[in-house]
This record gives structure tokens, sequence and C-alpha cells, in this order.
DNA sequence: TTGCTGAGATAGCGGATAGTGATGGCTGGC
DNA sequence: GCCAGCCATCACTATCCGCTATCTCAGCAA
């Protein structure tokens, strides 16, 4: 077994062609089809099933994928970090975030950090809380920025910021009711929010359960984006965290109300244990949590209380 | 880079030498001399000082070793699961135990496991809760079984055992109470507890906190054999989970009370989540929990109330 | 049908490279 | 002062990898 033949299962998996893969490691076709048989006669099965469409992955191909991905990350990680590479800031950086922070605040964050170390590749992965966790523990990503309920207590999670959550509505939608809202008041306004796969829906359900307010009927939506111009459009209500509709509360896009008795998002990052951080990762997840606290504390001004 | 160097650098590591590596590699010492070389200038730094003793790591190598020793682990992991190895019973299954686990209850169990699966080879490590998951993030081992705080929720452990401390002294030592005993009782006898690297006094220690019981002077031990033997010798007690006495207490050379208001420890096992786990692994768990049970039952008898 | 295209498989060749065995230099113990 | 044990170096061989050239097969269009 040699790591190249790894490299090249990881390159055929992802272009799904050995010809492609070829062309993108800089070797011959051949080369790759003998190294490949090689691999899997060493596991025992094939990998692909051929066809004259290209190279599809068998179970055992998925697997394997999904195995040696982590392994062939670690791997290169650790050659970084011993020959002084993760001292720099350069290389490349992959990170997971949930929607809830990828929509709005993270964009100009990215752009800002590209600017300041234009050495380093970011590579962002957008999903939910639990799909994110999962490539983190496939060592597929540096570190994920995900939700969860605050009162969590673990280890692995560093926080980045705890934002309640508000109610947010278009500038001319009629806002019935004075001064601060409470979820009873909510409940009875036409609500979009975010679908169960969101740890934000999960924080928002065990709220209402808490304090016995019944949400329904709701309309769901699974993207943020969506929601956010359901909104807009629409006389419907959402709650969401501000961070996450930043750019529309600025421009007076959305009016966002702050509700009595609140409830939070707690905003962490989490990294991956078995690996240890570059410096370029660790100078991202720094810049990151100062323009979420920034961010967080210029979004405050414009609450409507 | 290449799997064989890094194989080649592990033998090297825990051989202390080249010539000694290479006869356990099967190769001739020019071999290892070239292939370490090359590691060295591909990482770009030294990982050995070549002394007429030996090869010893430098810091570098030391770090070297432990990056890689996981990597290559969580590699041949991934081969032997690919190739269906890991669905019979056999390989080599690595475990960490902390003391008061492994001291008394361990032996026959595991003699018992490799009756049942001959095949399987058994590597155990001792240590400390804290270092035995060290070991784990490192994946040097394939699961753990650790103390933990009774209240700790956390989805990497799954529970063996919740087990109550108690009292503990020679049979002819005399108990200067009736009936059941509180730690406030404990308190004013002469006390051997292990030292504070173990999981156990931090349980000890939190519950006479709670209590507002100060159970100072105290004679410490790192090792439960030893406070064991201490126990037995003198007129001292101590206060540990039955289990890490269990044949002193079968046999009638301890005896154990039990107290009232109970702290109990919490046995879990915790695995990589980073690779999966071995037929073979699994069942020595189960066997481990079964075991471990019924030994609480039997013992339970025992208890003087 | 025929031919073309794009997929992977196969064969033979040449160069890189790892392992071998012999040798040499070094240190520390006897 | 010699020997034992350690690692480094060298030349040689065998292996293995990748390249070129060629082949087979399926799909598609003329």
């Amino acid at each position: 077994m040699e790591i190249r033949q790894l490299n090249y299962l990881l390159a055929i998996y992802e272009e799904g062609s050995l010809t492609r893969a070829a062309r993108r490691l800089n070797v011959v076709q051949p080369a790759l089809s003998q190294q490949i048989l090689k691999l899997e006669q060493e596991i025992g099965q094939p990998l692909f099933t051929r066809t004259p469409k290209g190279m599809i992955p068998t179970n055992a191909g998925v697997e394997a994928y999904q195995l040696f991905s982590g392994i062939v990350r670690s791997m290169e990680d650790a050659l970084r970090t011993l020959s002084g590479e993760n001292d720099r800031v350069s290389g490349v950086v992959s990170l997971g975030v949930v929607g809830s922070v990828s929509n709005n605040a993270l964009g100009e964050i990215l752009q800002k950090f590209i600017a300041k170390h234009p050495e380093v590749q970011l590579k962002v992965t957008g999903g939910y809380t639990a799909e994110l966790r999962q490539q983190l523990r496939m060592s597929n990503v540096d570190f994920v920025i995900i939700n969860v309920p605050p009162m969590t207590q673990d280890p692995r999670f560093v926080d980045i910021i705890k934002e309640d959550l508000c109610l947010i509505a278009a500038p001319n939608t009629a806002v019935p009711f004075e001064g601060s809202v409470s979820l009873q008041d909510i409940s009875e306004l036409q609500l979009v929010i975010p679908s169960q796969r969101h740890g934000l829906r999960m924080i928002i359900d065990r709220a209402a359960n808490e304090l016995g307010v019944i949400l329904t009927p709701t309309t769901e939506f699974d993207e943020i984006k969506l929601i956010e111009d359901f909104v807009k459009t629409t006389g419907f209500f959402t709650v969401l965290p501000p961070i996450a509709v930043s750019t529309a509360l600025r421009r007076g896009n959305l009016k966002a109300y702050s509700i009595r008795s609140p409830f939070s998002r707690r905003l962490v990052y989490e990294t991956d244990p078995s690996r240890s951080l570059s410096l370029a990762a660790q100078l991202l997840i720094e810049e990151i949590r100062e323009d979420m606290i920034e961010s967080y504390y210029s979004m405050e001004t414009l609450l409507n209380t």
C-alpha cells in the first residue's frame, strides 16, 4: 500500500474517470489503471465498476474514499506540521460553516482574511450542524462553526458568540404589538422558520416548548436565504439571530425586534482533535471570532426593543 | 513520502536503533539508514541524533512518532475494514484501562476472552483517565475504559456501570461505628486514598466538598495496589469502588462498608471516533461490560451495610 | 452499416529507486 | 589496544512505476 495509490483513489473518485484523474494528477491514464487495480487486489475487492462512461465507485469504493480521504489529509497535515510550514501563514484551510452564518456575515470576513493573507487558500463547506460535525470526524475539514444549545457543556466547543434570536420582518410590515414582543405574541403572527434540519429550529422549538407556546401552523424553509427573501416580499415574520440577516438589517431591508425572555443560539467552533491546527487556521478562527463580535455589537444598535 | 518509511520511523523509534529495527523489519541496516535519511530531508530536519549507542529521537522525532503512529494505525485499520477482516474475530485489539479496573477485575475477564477467541491478540495499556484519553486521541488504542463524574453528559461516553464507592478496611480493623457510615464519620478515620492524578480522587474530593467534609490529613498513594496492601497490613481505611479490590473482598482479606448518601464512580468506555471498531474489539467491550456487571452484583452481597 | 469518439485495459520499454552486501569510521567497554 | 556494536557510504541488482503505443468496447451520428 502506497500513499500514491491512495491519492489516485481519491482523484479517480472525485473525477469519476481515469482519464480526467490522470490529467489532474499529471500522469497518463494507464498508470492509474494499473495502480488502482493493484490497490483493489490488495484490498481484495473492486472499488470501481468500469463503464464506458467512466469509473463508478462500488460500495467498498465509497467506504474506501471516506476512510482514506481523512487519513491522507491527516498525513499531509502531519508533514506540514513537522516541516514547520504550519508556522507560516500559507497553505489550505478548510472550514465548515452552518448556513445561518455563511449567508451573510461570513462573506466579508473571509474577504478581509484573504486580503490580509493572500497565500492562504480557503475551502468553505456549508451544511447543517450534524453533517458538519460528521465532516470534522472524517478529518475532511480543519474546523467547523456550528450552533449548539446554550447549556451544552463540552470541552470540544469553543464559544464564539451567544446571540439572542429576534423577530424579523420587512420594514413595511405592520407590527401588531407595542414595545417588546413575547413568544406568545409571536405565535399569533404569520411565521416562516427554518426547517427541522436546522440547529436554529431546535432552539426555537425548545424555547417554545418551555414556555408552553405552540408555533403551528408555520411555513418552513430549508435555506436561510429563502426565508430572508420570503419575509422581505410578504408580510410574514421570522425568528432568526440578527447575524444571519445582518446585511439586510444594515441596509434597512429588514427590521429586527428583540424578544422578551429571550432565547439564544450559541455559536461555537470545534476543531479536529486528532490533528493540530495550522497557524493560518488559527488566525482565521481569531478573525472570524473578532468580526462576529464586532458585527454583533453593531447589530445591537439596529434592534427595535 | 511512503508508508514504508513511516513504518521504518516507528520501528526505529521503538527499537532505538537501526540495527534492531532492521532485524524486526526483516531488512538490512543500510536500507533503514537510507530511508530514514530520505524522510528527514523530506521533512526538512533531523528526526534522530546518531550516537554509537543507537538512534535518539530529536524533538521533531518525538513529534513525528506521535503524529504518524496514529496515522499508520488508522491506515492499517482502514485496510482491515475494507478487506472485511474486521468482520472476523482476529487481529490485534488494544485498549487502555484505568488502574481501578485493571488491578483486579480485568485479569480474568481478559483471560476468559482470550480462551474464547484465541486468534485475537490483546494489548493493554494502563494509566490515568486523562492520559488514556490522550492515547485515544492519537489513535494509539482502540478504546479506553475510564472513570467520569456521574453527571457528565457526553455522547462519546458509553456507560459500563455506575458503582458506589465504599469504605474499605482489613477484616480485623476495629470499626468505630455501627450500621451505615457517613462521609462525616469517615473523615475521622485514618485514611489512605488515591492521589490527585486519579479520577477516583476527584470524585471523592467533589463529594467531600459538597457535604462540607474535610478529609485531611490523609495519606495518598498513586497505585491502587499499594493502597490495598497498605490497608491490609495497617489499621488504615480507604474509600474505593468495590470492583477495584474485588479479589481481596471475595477472599475475605478486606471488608467493604457501604456509605450513607453514597457517591459513585461512573465507568464508561470511549472509542476513537475517527476509526471503526473491529468486531473483535466490539466483542471484547461486550464481554467486559457483562462481566463487570456480574462482578458488581456478586460484590453487593459482600457489602456490610 | 460504418466510422468516430471517449472510456478503460494491455504490453513492452526505460529510468528511478529500494534493498543487498561489503566496507569503513566511530565510540565505549574490557 | 582490541573488540563489539553502532551508523554511514558505496556499487550493484532487482523491482516497480510511468510512458508510449496499441487494443477493446460502447455509444452515437452520418
